[in-house]
DNA sequence: ATGCATGCAAAGACTTTGCAAATTC
DNA sequence: GAATTTGCAAAGTCTTTGCATGCAT
């Protein structure tokens, strides 16, 4: 299981003079689990009851990894610290975020992939990426009054 | 001149019992006679040429200020500090930013803005804002070869 | 063996906050 | 005059880094 995911990061390693090693293991073993948004921080808890000698610094810098190997991307940014997703067998997709309670709806839609990849070309710039979230209140936060107002995401 | 930006300031103000101060006044003109992307550190060492008793917590607070007034609002989002551009008379607009030399393209296409409206109603979600950012190398620097890589944005 | 990876703690980048003094309405 | 604002510095939040030691290849 996760072989896949594993393999892509042994590719990513073993091409860069870099190594597999249990924290990295551990790491991507955890976040692969989470199918969640997860900060560092998230991350490092779950990791540290895994194997609680894993230090803070290891997971920082191996979730920044996973990103670089494209295993892993950043989620949507909002507030706070940064999140997380898997990126590998999920098909690409935005984020619509519910400003009041914080719920995430993903969606995906090709008119607007094909509008940005006319953009792309009307500027000749070569696509790399996008970050694309749409910010509103969900049914229930608009509907019933103003509800409540917490701010944490997931 | 900035009579408009000024006075929807002061409503804002006025309406919530807060305060039309010297300070406020000084970040507003120089926001406003800035046009780029500027960080609060960038309006803060504007503000100090002009009145150097100014400190850095309150242009941090007074462009937030801004920001809640409608007069300013975040920028593309990417590493580094937070970055504000003018939000009033100002047609809203998306960014395509260059990866490799930092060039930033404003552009606004109605494809988008339509795709956006259906997936708010698609969910059912009120519409609050977005953030829609696009990343490529522009002509230059896919073309010229890899180019040099400076990461400073504007 | 060689050199990358780790853990720890310290430092760093950016932003917010506590508080007494100064201002505004 | 009452209440908001300010400046300063200290604290906070999130992330990165330096360095001696531990490991993978």
């Amino acid at each position: 299981m996760r072989q896949n995911e594993r393999s892509v990061l042994e590719s990513y390693l073993s091409e860069r003079g870099l190594k597999m090693t249990g924290p990295r293991e551990t790491v991507l073993e955890v976040f692969l689990g989470i199918e969640r948004h997860v900060t560092a921080e998230d991350l490092f808890e779950a990791v540290r009851k895994i194997d609680p000698h894993i230090g803070q610094a290891t997971v920082f810098r191996t979730i920044r990894l996973l990103a670089d190997a494209g295993l892993a991307r950043e989620a949507c940014r909002d507030e706070g610290p940064r999140r997380y997703e898997h990126a590998l067998g999920h098909e690409h997709h935005d984020h619509l975020v519910c400003v009041s309670c914080g719920t995430i709806v993903e969606f995906s839609d090709e008119h607007i992939e094909k509008a940005q990849a006319a953009i792309y070309e009307k500027y000749s710039f070569e696509a790399v990426g996008h970050r694309f979230e749409l910010f509103g209140r969900c049914p229930a936060c608009a509907g019933g009054k103003a509800a409540k107002v917490k701010t944490k995401t997931d």
